[in-house]
DNA sequence: ATGAAAGCGCTAACAC
DNA sequence: GTGTTAGCGCTTTCAT
């Protein structure tokens, strides 16, 4: 039932070994014969078995992916970059789910490491110890994580984390709540850290509540908090849960920008959907993906050969911050903050 | 660098043979024998290559998934429930995104045919015959659409489209727009024949529209058509459009549900989100993942050997539907409809 | 109960 | 340029 490289080689009167190059090496072959065996090939409707390549080669032109949770639709996205770039490749892509469990995340990649030549690792909970284990199996690149030297696709979140208060307290805002993700989360922390330096620098009031599943629920559970707080503007972890703080202050009488401002992360395709669309620092996973995608097949095998690939990022300004209802300081109306450089 | 079946069997003493038939034959070796191989794999982390034993097996222990366009949230709902399931069941997954176009579905799954044991087919796009030739290359089973006797994974989408009508109907709507999606998808014509019969039985003013891109924007495009079309209801081909079409009204000035209803379909993650909450049909997305890996594994091979899995679909009542503003027919308040029987 | 040997489908030296 | 040959790592008759 299966056509092999015999029957190719049998109908184009010639050997094997002439099907094979005809197939990876062209150039080497007389294009007469050339033709005749891609000929046969197509009418036979031959693919050469990956499997059997792939034992000689050591090559499976395979790529995997693994990430946290495909309900959280922050992923689906880089998964889509990943595997637009790959199939344009030429390569297939391996996906798996790790339900946000530690453990997963580092079996997971395991488990696929013999189909694969090299996977992309969003894995915000994994020790470091466990995605440096990683590199004896198999090439690997993070995304939205550094650790050590293992090449990694980066956003500069801890800056458009500054921009994002600044933005807040260039509208007169100077008591923010901060609504956090998960604690062990590697983007959380660079959250963080790019809230503590922003607060320096401003002189504005910050409020930490979490940490949250980052989730749409939480954002209710946080709007709840941070509005009690008194605060004047809220950031979110995520769109997800800016979304959830959106339905509270609905609920709750609360006008957003008028009462309050509040501030995403990610930029997800609800973001600019909901009422009012939401102001958020974008991220772009798509890219993000496609980005992965070409430090794996830069690499080559030699990991750690690669800088890390910053991407650029920028605060998007939409319907939901504005200045508060009883500024402390006058100052000019906002600015939408300039595109990143580079 | 690797570890082959021939290091474990130097080590434990054995000829390769006797470690094959302890990892895949156990119950054929002496006790005593099989411990000293399995600590020997062991210590060497000795495991298979995937790729040889395919060769030879003709099993690859994968199995493939290709969807339209991971960018609609529709799909990434069923990835994950096969991931999960697929994963469960030992089996590794590859992914594929078609792009929504016909030949890429065709394509994808012909390209991954040689390393997967079946493969669980999204194709709204793709011809009955593409299909068909599909069959030829590996096993697979098809959601939402029938084709054939080809296995598949359905949801009653046309009863209840009736019944989302009924429930406008016992309202009070008797003018009703249908925003249509694609106008070749399977799941579209679905929707439509449920459409056409609840209007006969319930002499419903039924105007259709479309067809559009079923995306968030298609939504206001296809508000702005209905609302000046006159109708008290309108029933999306799914809640993205829905969506835009709450958003359109929004910003028309037109109340939810005080001057115009709205039904979605699919019941994705934010139709609970929007405000008011989203009246939708429900679609199993994640379950209807897992059935089509169960279908799959079950099939074993010979194809066209099951009855089509059909998944338990409803009506979700929420904020969007009420009475018309001046309802031409009084009736009793809205009774939400009863879950699928089954 | 265990081993020797023959491939699975393909590519890569190495001849010609 | 093209063919011959020797495996890649594994499973599986067929012996023993």
């Amino acid at each position: 039932v299966t056509t092999t490289i015999h029957d190719v080689a049998r109908r184009a009167g010639v050997s094997v070994t002439t099907v094979s190059r005809a197939l990876t090496q062209p150039e080497l072959l007389r294009p007469a014969t050339r033709e005749r065996v891609l000929n046969a090939a197509r009418k036979l409707a031959y693919h050469p078995n990956r499997a059997a390549r792939s034992l000689i080669t050591g090559k499976t032109g395979n790529l995997g992916i693994v990430v946290p949770d495909l309900s959280n639709p922050f992923y689906p996205a880089i998964v889509r970059g990943v595997q637009l770039r790959a199939n344009q490749a030429g390569y297939a892509v391996f996906l798996a789910d790790s339900s946000e469990d530690a453990a997963a995340e580092e079996n997971l990649v395991h488990a696929m490491a013999k189909q694969v030549d090299g996977v992309i690792v969003c894995a915000p909970f994994a020790s470091d110890a466990a995605l440096r284990r990683l590199l004896d199996t198999t090439s690997i690149v993070l995304v939205n994580r550094r650790c050590g030297d293992i090449p990694a696709v980066l956003m500069d979140i801890a800056r458009w984390m500054r921009e994002a208060v600044a933005h807040l307290w260039r509208l007169g805002h100077r008591s923010v709540a901060y609504l956090g993700g998960p604690r062990s989360a590697w983007s959380n922390r660079e959250r963080l850290r790019g809230l503590h330096a922003a607060a320096k620098a401003h002189f504005v009031r910050l409020i930490e509540i979490g940490p949250f599943e980052p989730k749409f629920e939480a954002g209710i559970e946080g709007a709840n908090l941070a509005l009690d707080a008194g605060v004047t503007a809220i950031i979110a972890y995520n769109d997800l849960m800016a979304l959830g703080v959106l339905s509270r202050c609905a609920a709750r009488g609360v006008g957003v920008p008028g009462d309050v401002s509040v501030v995403g992360f990610d930029d997800l395709l609800f973001a600019s959907m909901s009422a009012p669309p939401l102001t958020t620092v974008s991220m772009p996973m798509e890219t993000a993906g496609s980005a992965a995608v070409e430090v794996l097949l830069a690499l080559d095998g030699n990991n750690a050969a690669t800088a890390d690939h910053s991407l650029p990022t920028r605060l998007i300004v939409r319907g939901t911050t504005a200045p508060p209802r009883r500024p402390r300081l006058r100052t000019k109306q906002p600015s939408a903050p300039r595109r990143a450089p580079r």
